[in-house]
DNA sequence: AATCCGAGCAACCGCGACTCA
DNA sequence: CTGAGTCGCGGTTGCTCGGAT
């Protein structure tokens, strides 16, 4: 038995939202907060899918979404957060108050990775794209209680980040401030150290 | 003026994770 | 423990718009 649509695709809408759509969404939710996405359109009198609402909610009408362009500290904070926690876009979306995941998504892919192509940089490794010597301990994607060495990791100028070490190595989770998050409760005992710079970066001392 | 083309971005799709009966 | 239902994420698609030809 397979899995259930999401819903009934011959009942709803698809494509741009229209205003009166987006404002049928933001007075509900207003009134009713974010519940139910299932049970949210039907409820809210919307032609969409539950999965379509909470997208154009998030990405779009949510009321604390900071619209504009990115600051150059984003736009460093983004590659530091890249370069630890990979394509991993709503992790990095949390680190930046008012952006949204697909916002990231879609700033990285046309913007940040021509940015540091120009730079020479490869935007999937973060490593010099003429560099021979390799350490192919690769970036770890995998962000939950792992506590990896990131020796190589490009560490931007315009933002420092606290670093939490244990021994030689770097605990991702802690740097990223998830050490206390529910049971993904980090156990690595890790203890403040420092902040990266990128001159302490170049000179190995991370 | 018409057409082409690439950039930017909103939205969709599929799947894994999570929750709960 | 198991499986159905739901949520959330990441990759991808496709539309729109502006600049180039």
């Amino acid at each position: 038995m397979g899995r259930s649509p999401c819903c009934e695709k011959e009942h709803t809408n698809k494509g741009a939202w229209t205003k009166e759509e987006d404002e049928h969404l933001m007075n509900y939710i207003k009134a009713n907060g974010e519940g139910c996405w299932r049970s949210l359109p039907k409820a809210a009198g919307l032609q969409r899918c539950g999965k379509s609402c909470r997208l154009r909610w998030i990405n779009y009408l949510r009321p604390d979404l900071k619209r504009g362009n990115f600051t150059d500290e984003e736009d460093e904070l983004i590659i530091n957060l890249h370069s630890l926690l990979g394509n991993k876009w709503s992790l990095i979306a949390a680190k930046l108050p008012g952006r949204t995941d697909n916002e990231i998504k879609n700033y990285w892919n046309t913007y940040i990775k021509r940015k540091l192509l120009n730079r020479g940089i490869d935007p999937q490794t973060h490593r010099t794209l003429n560099s021979t010597t390799t350490n192919t301990a690769a970036i770890t994607n995998n962000t939950t209680n792992t506590c990896a060495t990131t020796r190589n990791v490009v560490i931007g100028t315009a933002t420092s980040l606290p670093v939490f070490t244990k021994g030689g190595s770097v605990c991702l989770c802690y740097n990223l401030g998830f050490q206390n998050k529910g049971n993904q409760q980090c156990h690595c005992a890790m203890t403040l150290a420092t902040t990266a710079t990128a001159a302490m970066c170049n000179s190995g001392q991370i």
